[in-house]
RNA sequence: CGGGGCGUAGUAUACCGGUAGUAUACCUGCUUUGGGAGCAGGCGGACCGAGUUCGAUUCUCGGCGCCCCGACCA
């Protein structure tokens, strides 16, 4: 990508209208535009790191054997009713409507109903079980007060992913085949260290439910971690009795802050009761088929990421989820050979199916360059300059290193195959 | 929903009961060119409504919006 063409600016200022450390930086950087208390517009580059975020859960995911879709965000109310979770009182962030031609609608803030009553057309026998089906769906909550930057919207990407089990053992086994996974997923875009399994409550509609925490100040949730076992309770659900059941004692915990990037749900039989979908067993018997419900927070995570991978200069993203490979820096020159040599850099690397962002703006100082890239935080930055290339080569730099080492073409190459 | 704070140019801010200054961004020209360059010129602004007042961007009330703390978070 030319950056020139790039719509998207640089910001020096600091937005006035937030105050969490993601939506600064990301709105500074030009990933994403504020709409709305929120609601959070993605640009050309907060896209791209969005769909590679999205890219490592779908591998993950159609790993296990999800088959992907995308449900409507239009939703009836008779479905909910079924379930008794359409009223206000029952849940209170409801967005709803009227259609023109009469009656009411709601806009998606789950999909455990639609998609469950829709699994009624496909699923009749024990021999279409198990079903694993998700999708990247936006969400749409009335929440009472947005807040955090990506981390807390009204309006957010969630994968939502359904698992529909014969019995017990079947989902258990998918229960577990999805910790893993999603284990795997925080592992991939960096997030591995500081995410913990965590026990917490289910809520109203669920016996037990399990989380993902990301250790960050941002987060709303509240920890107690045992570092040596990488598990943790939720405050929520603390208590004696919990603890004894997870062989935890209190004096081994950590109480610290962390954001909830997934979470894992079983619902039992009671939903697909509810709302009818039974299947005939080996016996002929109906029942009711055992429901899971598992997200991950994409866009959240994203906030996660910008809050956790930063310096004073600007974002540091992990290689597996940034918006691009390299950021190759032509610096200003009179000499038209520079530019020839960087260019020529842009296209061989593109040609190797590295992703480059290639700063070729003229009448842009050197100082400002470096600054955005900083702030960008492509991690690896290569210059070409009449300085670089008197010293032989392209001086090369991750994002976190102080000083930039001299290299030609083909060992960048390497380096950034690697 | 309770409490607090704040709405001034694209962005960030200042002052003021007598129609607003600065920085940055943007446009023009010249000079610069390795860590957000310099000079000169230019464009551009008071959230909405009501009230008080000779006069309101400024004071009062209401609305709307944004941020923070708390509550909530299936």
């Amino acid at each position: 990508m030319l950056q020139s063409r790039l719509f998207t600016k640089t910001r020096k200022e600091l937005p006035a209208d937030e105050a969490s450390k993601n939506a600064q930086l990301l709105i500074r950087a030009g990933y994403v535009h504020k709409e709305m208390a929120g609601a959070y517009s993605f640009l050309p580059l907060g896209l791209r790191v969005l769909e590679r975020i999205k890219g490592i859960v779908r591998e993950e995911m159609n790993g296990i054997g999800g088959q992907e879709i995308i449900m409507t965000a239009l939703q009836r109310k008779e479905l909910w009713e079924r379930t008794n979770r359409w009223d206000d009182k029952q849940v209170d962030i409801w967005f709803k409507s009227q259609l023109k031609s009469g009656g009411d609608v709601g806009f998606g803030w789950s999909h455990e109903e639609p998609i469950t009553d829709m699994m009624k057309s496909f699923i009749g026998s024990y021999r279409d079980l198990p079903v694993y089906v998700y999708q990247f769906q936006t969400k749409l909550r009335n929440e009472l007060r947005a807040k955090s930057g990506l981390m807390r919207g009204r309006e957010f990407v969630m994968k939502d992913l359904y698992s529909y089990s014969a019995n017990e053992e079947e989902h258990r086994a998918f229960y577990e085949a999805v910790t893993a996974a999603y284990m795997r997923v925080f592992e991939r875009i960096g997030l591995g260290d500081k995410t913990f399994f965590t026990f917490a409550s289910g809520g109203a509609f669920t016996e037990f439910s399990h989380e993902f925490q990301t250790l960050t100040d941002a987060g709303e949730d509240v920890i107690y971690l045992h570092r040596g076992k990488k598990i943790a309770v939720n405050k929520e659900v603390l208590s004696e009795k919990v603890l004894d059941e997870l062989g935890l004692k209190q004096s081994e915990l950590e109480e610290v802050r962390a954001a909830e990037v997934g979470n894992i749900f079983s619902f039992g039989g009671k939903k697909s009761e509810e709302l009818g979908l039974m299947f005939r067993d080996e016996k002929g018997e109906q029942k009711p088929a055992i429901l899971g419900s598992y997200g991950i927070g994409i866009t959240r995570a994203m906030g996660v990421l910008a809050e956790l991978f930063a310096d004073e200069r600007g974002i540091v993203w992990p290689k597996e989820v940034a918006p691009y490979d390299v950021h190759l820096l032509l610096l200003p020159s009179d000499d038209e050979a520079v530019e020839k040599e960087a260019s020529a850099l842009y296209e061989r690397l593109q040609n190797e199916g590295i992703h480059v962002l290639y700063d070729e703006r003229k009448g842009v100082s050197a100082g400002e360059k470096f600054a955005d890239a900083d702030l960008i935080g492509i991690p690896v930055r290569a210059v070409i300059s009449e300085k670089s290339m008197k010293a032989g080569g392209i001086e090369v730099k991750g994002r976190t290193e102080e000083k930039a080492v001299v290299m030609d073409a083909k060992k960048l190459l390497s380096l950034l195959k690697k």
